[in-house]
DNA sequence: TGAACACATGAAGACCTCTTCAGATGTTCC
DNA sequence: GGAACATCTGAAGAGGTCTTCATGTGTTCA
């Protein structure tokens, strides 16, 4: 217990251009509706392209085509396993990126928009 | 000291369609270098926008933009200080969901993408 | 009031993204 | 080998995104 965030060290002053562009491609593929339910469906146990597709609601093609995108970015994996493919979360990273976002997005006061600008 | 993940509520099982809609409205705020380079120049301490425009090397006129969907969306807030207008994270999730980003992202794995799939 | 400054805004264009459709690849079982 | 199954892949089109240019709004100071 307690290998929470506290443990790590501080975050760079500025990200440089490479970096940001690294970090942005990374958080793009959490940033749509239909990767972040296929992800948030890998969060609790792999399972196949068949499965993923009904738990999602999406087509198996498009489905197919965001899995690919996944794993070019090092986000899921895929094993064959019979005629099925079996995809997962890559690793731990993966999944607490996904819950820290989730919770402190459901946590912030959307909405709240009066500001100086007009 | 203390008050990171470890005592939070569980993540939810699934996302439904209305929650992936928002987390994704607000990753995508995260989803791109220029805007990740404002949030992370303001992760540092408030500023206004010109010199935020220098800081990230980008026209007066495109962080101004980018600084209204961030408002948008309630990342930052403005407040009027003379003729300049001062931007700040709007809260501390913010900053967190920043910080957690980068780390998690720059501790992956990345570019590991042999798999079953060929 | 007028000039200079700081920022916001609207429109337009290049570019990228997501989904769908049709077809290809690989696997199992007979 | 052939049929059925599971998944991948390429092309194409609708829609969205980001930047730039030109202009508008609000503030300070004389």
């Amino acid at each position: 217990m307690g290998h929470g965030i506290e443990g790590r060290t501080t975050p760079p002053a500025q990200l440089d251009a490479e970096s940001a562009a690294t970090v942005a491609a990374t958080l793009q593929a959490l940033a749509t509706p239909s990767r972040l339910r296929i992800l948030t469906r890998l969060r609790h146990g792999a399972c196949s392209v068949g499965e993923l597709a009904d738990a999602v609601e999406m087509e198996q093609s498009a489905v197919s085509h965001q899995l690919r995108l996944l794993r070019a970015l090092g986000l899921v994996t895929g094993t064959r396993q019979g005629r099925s493919i079996v995809y997962a979360l890559y690793d731990n990273h993966v999944a607490m990126l996904l819950d820290e976002a989730v919770y402190h997005i459901e946590h912030l006061g959307l909405g709240v928009t009066d500001d100086a600008v007009g």
